[in-house]
DNA sequence: ATGAGTGCAAAGTGTTTGCAACTAT
DNA sequence: ATAGTTGCAAACACTTTGCACTCAT
């Protein structure tokens, strides 16, 4: 372990999670870490399962800490409207990864999979 | 109704869908309709409900029709694997929906949401 | 010592935008 | 006539890569 690979995990456990790799970048610029190690260390923590990472609108791809210690699992719903990120009941999908395994010899991956809608806020205010 | 824009659609509705907007560019080169038309032509399009884009990984955003005239409606499954688009049943996020509007406030749009995990092929190869 | 990790700069994708010319209505 | 659409080229955002240097072990 070295000191960029130890900060990155730092500004992702010490932050809200679920940031882009830029702002992981920006969070670091005052540690001297570059640019392409942040995105090589994400990159290579998210193979190791140590976090996890979701593609969302913008195209820009977003990672926060996989599997929290103490119960920490969690879905991600992306707003459509405003853009926030939801955290959502781990189990919420169990059904659907049953029936689409069946249905379709599809093998759902509740943690990685983005649920797309509206965010309590947003979804109020649109009525 | 401009002659591009008509294009557009053709390509989607002729050819297997879930193009890329650069796949679609490829298509009309032909055509002479530009990349810049072909982006702006499915950004309106999807704004407008015709067609359903979906962000995938590699960060390239896939386009298709929306919910086609005889019961075409489906679902997304991204293999995670060998990065196929698999069309999964309309139905399988309705529990999950009505759960998630309970349990956290949000408004699930299945439509528009990508669940990933591992393609039948994917799932059988991988034991 | 040695192999992995890092910084840098440059290139690659995928996508958006300002603007002038054009076209459907 | 006029508002909306297109082509073009340039700019942008996000990410990856080759290479030489450095560091942990």
């Amino acid at each position: 372990m070295t000191a960029p690979r130890r900060a990155v995990l730092e500004a992702l456990a010490g932050r809200s999670d679920h940031l882009t790799a830029d702002e992981v970048s920006l969070l670091l610029e005052r540690a001297d870490v570059h640019r392409a190690t942040v995105y090589r260390t994400l990159d290579m923590l998210s193979a190791a399962g140590v976090v996890s990472h979701r593609h969302t609108a913008g195209g820009a791809t977003r990672y926060h800490l996989a599997a929290a210690p103490e119960g920490g699992e969690h879905l991600h719903g992306h707003c459509r409207e405003c853009g926030t990120v939801a955290v959502l009941p781990a189990d919420a999908l169990a059904g659907t990864a049953a029936r689409l395994r069946e249905a379709a010899g599809f093998r759902l991956e509740p943690e990685q999979s983005t649920l797309v809608g509206l965010c309590a806020e947003c979804a109020a205010r649109a009525g």
